[in-house]
RNA sequence: GCUCCCUUCGUCUAGUGGCCUAGGACGCUGGCCUCUCACGCCGGUAACAGGGGUUCGAAUCCCCUAGGGAGCGCCA
């Protein structure tokens, strides 16, 4: 069998970290297996779809790397297709026009919870309508059989059965011709010759109608594989009062995209104690059966963790070309300065994200601007004085600029000055990067540069908290 | 209300009748390393939702209860 899965978002808002696992997971089964991967946009809903959630989602998809091999189809380009089987479906009998009014429908609704029932259409027009009444535009529903029982055969879930009574007739074209949401799936599954349904588990309860409609336009219908929901941090519903739930916001924030895949892929599914996995990995071992049944809540430090150890562990290029981008969103230009190579290697590791890579990269290709209140307080005290600037005249002497010169220079300036290493290195960092915290002063120094360095050095010395006290 | 789904440390999970005085990871935490911040290394913390069965033996199988979620639209 060849397999081919779909992901089928609709247009109404951008792509999200929920819909981003469901994308990735029917990517992974349809490369597992060779399979083909098919982006299908389903825009019926014509008041709320927008193009700029079709070019969010599909930036989103491309930024993670989730490529399809087909589409995107557009629904609402296919309409003149569902009214075709929806008429074929008039003509041999498994659908009807349903004059009922909302107001009936509405009514018989209240009626049904009031008796403690649950709410469905009574199949009034089910056996035909002899008189039409006049000027009312009716509705198409699917019959839906009556009796039995309908099974659906989940990947996850396992054997999950519906009685059929629990089902109504429902709407499949609505009385403006427009088709609707279950039947627009069933009529394009079946026309792209979907193999593997992966989605929601909202959907379930979707399902049983769907596969009736399948049955009654006598087609094979595909495997089922329903993945749970993904939850807040707190374990309720996923919104937005939890912070980034939209991918592209995790790209602002500095996730590497193969940080979020492989935390995603690790959200209800699992191989054993293995924690990371490259995307050929994940294609290897993932398996849509493996899933687990049950909701997962997001864990934003595991997220954290996962990027860092991308961080330290990528190619340095690569790791350089997604720092540029946020460099550029701090108005840096990272060709003015160290290479940006070596600013990776040196910041790799004492950074969770590119956001803060590069906020903490920005003294390498600009001057602080003032200092951390804090840090002179603690640090930049008058005895260091002489210290910085003996420091600052035998680097004027010293014809190289490289870390280990730069170490000796250091540890030589802070030992005839009586002085602990610490102490003064932690008055030239303030001196250069404005703060208490930067890479190792002899790197730091190096990759700020020789004449940047030594201005900022001698800049320091005329902070109030270096000068000698006045005397009368 | 009705139907369907779910339930192992705070979180993600391992576990498919004996290997479980329940393993790993994140987090938190004690220590080591150290020019700051980090990285790294060593150690600690913490769970089978509850109750009944079945069995020589149950986190694992069955039933019930509780809790959580989804669906019940001329939305998708």
């Amino acid at each position: 069998m060849t397999v081919r899965t779909r992901f089928a978002p609709s247009p109404t808002g951008y792509l999200h970290i929920g819909g981003a696992r469901t994308a990735l997971f029917c990517w992974l089964h349809a490369r597992k297996h060779g399979g083909t991967f098919i982006l299908r946009i389903e825009d019926t809903d014509i008041e709320r779809s927008t193009a700029e959630s079709v070019n969010a989602i599909l930036e989103g998809m491309t930024w993670l790397g989730l490529e399809y091999d087909e589409g995107p189809f557009f629904q609402t380009r296919r309409f003149p297709r569902y009214r075709e089987v929806m008429e074929q479906m008039l003509r041999d009998g498994r659908a009807y026009y349903c004059y009922c009014s909302k107001e009936r429908l509405e009514q018989l609704r209240n009626e049904q919870m009031a008796r403690k029932e649950k709410p469905r259409y009574d199949g009034r027009c089910r056996a035909g309508v002899p008189n039409p009444p006049a000027g009312v535009k009716p509705v198409v529903r699917f019959k839906n059989p009556q009796g039995g029982s309908i099974v659906v055969e989940d990947l996850i879930r396992g054997r999950v059965v519906f009685q059929n009574a629990e089902l109504d007739d429902l709407i499949i074209a609505r009385a403006d011709g427009t088709p609707t949401y279950n039947f627009t799936v069933v009529v394009d599954d079946m026309d792209m010759k979907i193999s593997h349904v992966i989605r929601g588990d909202d959907h379930l309860n979707n399902t049983p109608r769907q596969l009736n409609m399948l049955q009654a336009l006598g087609v094979e219908p595909p495997v089922y594989a329903h993945v749970p929901m993904i939850l807040g941090p707190d374990g309720s519903r996923l919104s937005k009062r939890h912070g980034a739930v939209s991918v592209m916001q995790y790209r602002d924030e500095g996730y590497l995209p193969e940080a979020l895949l492989n935390y995603l892929v690790r959200l209800g599914w699992s191989h054993g104690d293995q924690e990371i996995f490259s995307l050929d990995e994940m294609i290897e071992l993932f398996d849509v059966k493996d899933v687990h049944s049950s909701a997962a809540a997001i864990n934003p430090d595991k997220l954290l963790w996962l990027n860092q150890h991308y961080l330290k562990t990528s190619d340095p290029a690569h790791i350089a070309h997604h720092l540029s981008y946020h460099l550029g969103r701090l108005g840096v230009d990272p060709s003015k300065g160290p290479d940006l190579l070596e600013v990776v290697k040196v910041q790799r590791e004492r950074a969770k994200t590119l956001a803060e890579m590069a906020q903490n990269s920005v003294f390498f290709y600009r001057d602080p601007q003032g200092y951390d209140e804090k840090a002179v307080a603690k640090y930049l005290k008058k005895e260091i004085a002489p210290a910085l600037q003996a420091f600052g005249e035998r680097l004027m002497q010293c014809s190289a600029w490289d870390p280990a010169t730069l170490h000796a220079l250091l540890e030589e300036t802070a030992k005839s000055g009586g002085l602990e290493f610490g102490k003064l290195a932690q008055a030239v960092r303030i001196a250069i990067a404005g703060r208490a915290v930067s890479p190792p002063i002899d790197v730091s120094l190096h990759l700020v540069g020789r004449e940047r360095s030594l201005r900022l050095l001698h800049e320091v010395l005329e902070h109030p908290a270096l000068k000698p006290p006045h005397h009368a």
